[in-house]
DNA sequence: TGATAAATAGGAGTAGCTACTATATAGGTG
DNA sequence: CACCTATATAGTAGCTACTCCTATTTATCA
């Protein structure tokens, strides 16, 4: 189930990075050390790490690489679908408030965020390995992609 | 269904601010003219706004408020249910690898970001009202609260 | 109405990007 | 296999969104 608790065996982790080269030259884009150690790093990481943590990991390895090689290099790897942003994160902090049950669209191009309401969603049965684990304060149905505005472009 | 698309009678507007002061009252709050100004705008936005966005609403009536008053007096707003965060918004940009179908807890304490995986949320069933309407693009079960290390304290 | 604990304004400091430019290099080509 | 060139990187500067601090103001209660 948790896919990072154990260390990957070594054919686990060649598969992975042989697949990343791969999807690399499949969009033109060069194989770098820069960005091997980047995904490597992310690959081999179980807490969903932000660019700085990702850049502290990495000069261990390279020890002269910049934040923004970091940084752009995840965007880029969420751009060929190498990663992804954790749903949410990054920009302001946004506020809600809060006065009927709805859940949340957001735009990924213009940053909207749309409220919408679809019942059966307003109570999610949790599995008990985090209602039991975890004091839940809220539970949501998140929905990301474009709005009808950025997608006419 | 979406309860901030017309404009709110005079009465049901009363009756929020009202209930707001209540609540503040309760909580041995004072009410200031900023904080009711700030909860006025926030409640007339349908946009889920920044603390930027708020301040600069609330400047047409109280010109010399600070963006400081803003931010904090939001948070404070989200510490006695006021209103609240909108989930994941806030903070640094988090990666994932993404290598498997899972969800993600977020602690509000210490910001850790825990996958799980409950396998009826893998694919979940949006309204015709989203998917008719937006590209979707991810869709995800977002659950946040205090994690086991943070709860107990 | 006066006292006081709480709240605010203004400014300084910090984190997390983001844009820019000169240098370096991956990978195709002859 | 050395060269060429478009792409990528390092380093720096600037910007946004807070967050912390302190002096001043003010809502509330006696």
């Amino acid at each position: 189930m948790n896919h990072k608790k154990d260390k990957n065996t070594a054919d686990d982790f060649g598969a992975k990075i042989q697949c990343f080269v791969d999807l690399c030259r499949d969009r033109g884009l060069r194989v770098t050390p820069q960005r091997l150690a980047i995904y490597k790093a992310l690959v081999n990481s179980d807490e969903h790490p932000s660019a700085e943590m990702v850049y502290e990991k990495v000069r261990g390895s390279l020890p002269t690489i910049s934040l923004d090689t970091v940084n752009r290099t995840l965007l880029t790897f969420s751009e060929i679908g190498a990663a992804f942003v954790v749903e949410g994160s990054g920009g302001a902090r946004r506020f809600d408030a809060g006065l009927d049950n709805h859940q949340h669209f957001k735009c990924v191009k213009c940053n909207r965020i749309i409220d919408f309401h679809h019942e059966p969603f307003d109570d999610i049965e949790l599995p008990a390995s985090i209602d039991g684990r975890f004091t839940v304060s809220r539970k949501t149905v998140y929905v990301e992609g474009l709005c009808e505005l950025c997608q006419s472009h």
